[in-house]
DNA sequence: TCATGCACTTAGCAGTCTTATC
DNA sequence: GATAAGACTGCTAAGTGCATGA
């Protein structure tokens, strides 16, 4: 297998070298079924009716559709929100017949308690299938992946990401999204266009559909595509992250993440003269470039505004994002981030910077209202361009792959010693991937029984502690008695209880810590699985304990090529 | 040079499945 | 076998960055 991996891996080094000359050809064959289509909409039962200011009225088909998507989500806190109830009514108002629209026009006149009754007794019914039922359902579903859910690229049989078309339903966007509550509409056939090569079987439309376009392009991976009605973007049906397509992908951008470690020095020491420069964008460029560097900050390519939740990254903070403390919490020249990101995540740091980032921030910020850019003078493009100067195919994410690999792998060789016990081994491990997330900010709300399951783990731990005094006392007591058998199987239930305390301990200090903070992230996006799988090697732990099965399959790649002396 | 579109990666949430515990 | 907790997975939104064309 290692053999097989460095013969890819050298034709692939070859290929990736060549990947221009090659014109951007990512395959040679490609064949697949399509996409599958969500199920028609089923109407409701005529007992179940939507009732306007107290009168019971029969909807329309389309308008009882867009309804149900409301009913469906009303114990959620979204559709307590004003631009939700507004998007949704208007986007249902035109799927409404004229009458209806005459009739119904206030939110807050319908009501839609029987349509959600029905559905959470739709689910509960669901819950209350037999075995057998469930069974029958699952057999079915995998039938479909086993149909839809692969494709054959290059003559290998690959998995398929997302084979399913979006469903339709109302858009739920993140933060204070402008457009949450609009009507996601219905994808039929003609809005998709296939991708596959031109000698294969060309999937087949549904029944009285056909597609919107079938074409042939090898310079991109995705097998289907279409565009979504509310923001206008393109969605597609891509392939599985276990896919030797993705895996080569990932591959490539750990390496240059790897480059980027040769010369960062160089570029922080060019950086840093920056700040010097005459020139105010020279010295925007350096501070920016100091701040995704020392902070992993994303690089905040400009957005439209009105268009989506109100979020910035480097390039994009304003002045209000910022402020200049000369000295905080006995620490000089601190300055305190608070924006929101991706995906409305807050952003909160307190952080001593060098004197003349401190100065040179205090420049950028003179004669500039709150909502000004605190860079005006650069952005992302401005930046790459400069960055891919010092290195071919440096750009601004790479440093936050740098950043949190790096951070691992020092970590993991801080925090890891060989006569640790397997828990404490992966208590380590933990600790170490936490340190990367909290770097990159992967945060998550607190799970929502966590009060509650981390009261269960205390008492637990009363139990152990108190079977364990037990033990103890009984050992004693068996000692005397000079009964031999007695006393080992006390010893025994001793040491077992130990180390069941031990270990609870540890969950719970690694629950405790882990509770606001999203581990996945930064594992499946940022860290160089070589290095997690070398450390396995390396402290002989099983590598299910630190990547579950879909982990597995997706870094394959690294599991079969690395030794345990690798390091980032 | 700038705007725009496209392709792809990164992200948190929520529903489902699995496992542990009684 | 039932139940609850936790792990896993799928979904889809929201980023990044490159290409293209005026």
């Amino acid at each position: 297998m290692k053999l097989f991996w460095l013969r890819i891996s050298f034709i692939f080094a070859y290929l990736w070298e060549e990947d221009n000359a090659n014109n951007g050809k990512k395959w040679s064959t490609l064949e697949h079924k399509g996409p599958f289509f969500p199920p028609e909409y089923e109407p409701l039962p005529s007992n179940v009716c939507f009732v306007y200011n107290g009168k019971s009225i029969k909807l329309s088909l389309a308008a009882e559709e867009v309804a149900t998507f409301y009913a469906k989500m009303l114990d959620h806190e979204y559709t307590t929100k004003s631009v939700f109830q507004e998007n949704f009514f208007n986007d249902w108002r035109e799927e409404m017949t004229e009458e209806e629209r005459e009739q119904i026009n206030k939110l807050s006149k319908c009501d839609f308690s029987h349509m959600a009754k029905y559905f959470l007794e739709k689910t509960e019914e669901k819950k209350a299938m037999t075995k057998e039922q469930k069974q029958v359902l699952k057999e079915e579903n995998n039938r479909l992946t086993e149909e839809y859910g692969f494709c054959l690229l290059d003559g290998h049989k690959e998995k398929i990401g997302n084979f399913r078309v979006e469903p339709p339903g109302l858009f739920r966007g993140r933060g204070e999204h402008p457009k949450m509550g609009k009507l996601k509409k219905r994808i039929l056939p003609e809005d998709i266009t296939i991708n596959c090569s031109k000698d294969s079987k060309i999937p087949e439309a549904p029944k009285g559909h056909r597609w919107r376009k079938v074409q042939h392009d090898d310079t991109v991976t995705w097998l289907a595509s279409w565009v979504e009605n509310v923001q206008g973007n393109l969605k597609y049906i891509m392939l599985n992250p276990s896919s030797k397509l993705k895996g080569e992908k990932d591959w490539q951008k750990y390496e240059v993440a790897r480059k980027l470690k040769l010369k960062v020095e160089t570029i922080r020491r060019l950086y840093r003269e920056d700040w010097k420069n005459r020139e105010m964008k020279i010295r925007q460029r350096g501070v920016a470039l100091y701040f995704i560097d020392k902070l992993a900050l994303r690089a905040g390519n400009e957005k439209e505004e009105g268009e989506t939740a109100d979020t910035v990254g480097c390039c994009s903070l304003r002045v209000e994002h910022i402020t200049l403390h000369e000295e905080k919490g006995g620490q000089e020249f601190v300055v305190e981030f608070d924006f929101l990101g991706k995906d409305s995540i807050r952003y909160y740091n307190e952080v001593p910077v060098e004197s003349r980032v401190f100065r040179n921030l205090k420049l950028f910020m003179e004669n500039k209202d709150p909502e000004d850019d605190l860079f005006d003078r650069i952005n992302t493009i401005y930046l790459n361009k400069h960055l891919n100067q010092s290195m071919p195919g440096l750009t601004a994410k790479v440093f936050r792959t740098f950043n949190a690999s790096t951070t691992l792998q020092d970590q993991l060789n801080k925090l890891t010693t060989a006569d640790m016990t397997l828990e404490e081994k992966l208590l380590s491990y933990n600790r170490a991937n936490r340190a990367v997330a909290i770097l990159c900010n992967h945060q998550r709300a607190a799970p929502k029984t966590f009060e509650k399951s981390m009261q269960n783990m205390l008492d637990k731990l009363d139990v152990a502690k108190m079977e364990l005094k037990e033990a103890k006392k009984e050992h004693k007591k068996a000692g005397t008695e000079r009964t031999r058998k007695l006393v080992e199987k006390k010893e025994a239930a001793v040491k077992r209880l130990e180390e069941q305390l031990k270990k609870l301990q540890l969950q719970m200090t690694d629950r405790e810590e882990n509770k606001v903070i999203a581990l996945g992230t930064s594992k499946l996006n940022y860290l160089d699985p070589r290095i997690s799988v070398a450390w396995c090697k390396k402290f002989n732990v099983p590598i299910e304990k630190i990547y579950n099965k879909t982990q597995r399959d997706k870094f394959a790649w690294a599991i079969d090529m690395t030794e345990e002396d690798f390091q980032f």
